[in-house]
DNA sequence: CGCGTCCATCGTAGATAGCCGATTCCATGG
DNA sequence: CCATGGAATCGGCTATCTACGATGGACGCG
């Protein structure tokens, strides 16, 4: 049959099944920056409402967030910038969609940093 | 006379030796409401950098964390108020002095709310 | 008492965040 | 080709944040 013409979400769950174990210290003022930043975008509940459904979800949804949330379009897609740019997750475009996923290694990172304090 | 003439730096570094499993949820819309504060309020460099002042030193410092920060008194003074709003740190007087240190309770709220996204 | 120290608060100004409706963009489907 | 629908961006408004100097209150010492 076809290769897949099933919803194939764009982006995997697990492109690194191995995971490295992240070089980069957990102090100095470089990372109190990056905690710092990533605090910033967690600090938001409807952004943490955004990454639950997209760590419970393995698979991406789009725009069923929007659904998810009380709130308007525009400003679920701005929390998605928002979070896009700390890094915490990652958009791929599907089809006339558009699939977000979270980026384990920089949640495994904030876990870090959190961690260090 | 005085009943105690020492240096007891009034806020202890470990009240509560026994830690409490802390029996609150860390899912629900509750728990993403009290992550976000607690991220938010870590969420400036500032902040990360005066937590992990009184994380390193066990005793709780006073206004040591001003000439530690290249910010005005009055700036500072507002963080700590921010901190100490999201109850990651505590400030006791301590003579003509005050005497700030962290909770170690609610830092490991954080930690654990953080962990379980 | 009067002074200096330490810290909180006030007042202010500029920047940023949050929200929404309206618009634009863009990949598909007809 | 144009039409459609999902998503991003724009414009604008309000609210909050960040920073500072200045003010004020609490405390201990001389």
């Amino acid at each position: 049959m076809a290769p897949q013409l099933k919803k194939v979400p764009a982006c995997g769950p697990a492109p690194e099944p191995r995971q490295e174990p992240d070089l980069r210290p957990v102090e100095g003022s470089d990372a109190d920056e990056e905690l710092a930043l990533l605090a910033k975008a967690v600090g938001h509940p409807a952004r943490v409402q955004i990454l639950r459904l997209l760590v419970r979800r393995e698979a991406c949804v789009c725009g069923d967030i929007v659904d998810e949330l009380p709130l308007a379009q525009s400003t679920v897609s701005q929390h998605l910038k928002v979070l896009k740019e700390a890094g915490l997750i990652r958009g791929e475009i599907d089809g006339p969609r558009v699939c977000y996923c979270i980026e384990p290694r920089t949640l495994r990172r904030l876990k870090s940093l959190v961690g260090s304090l």
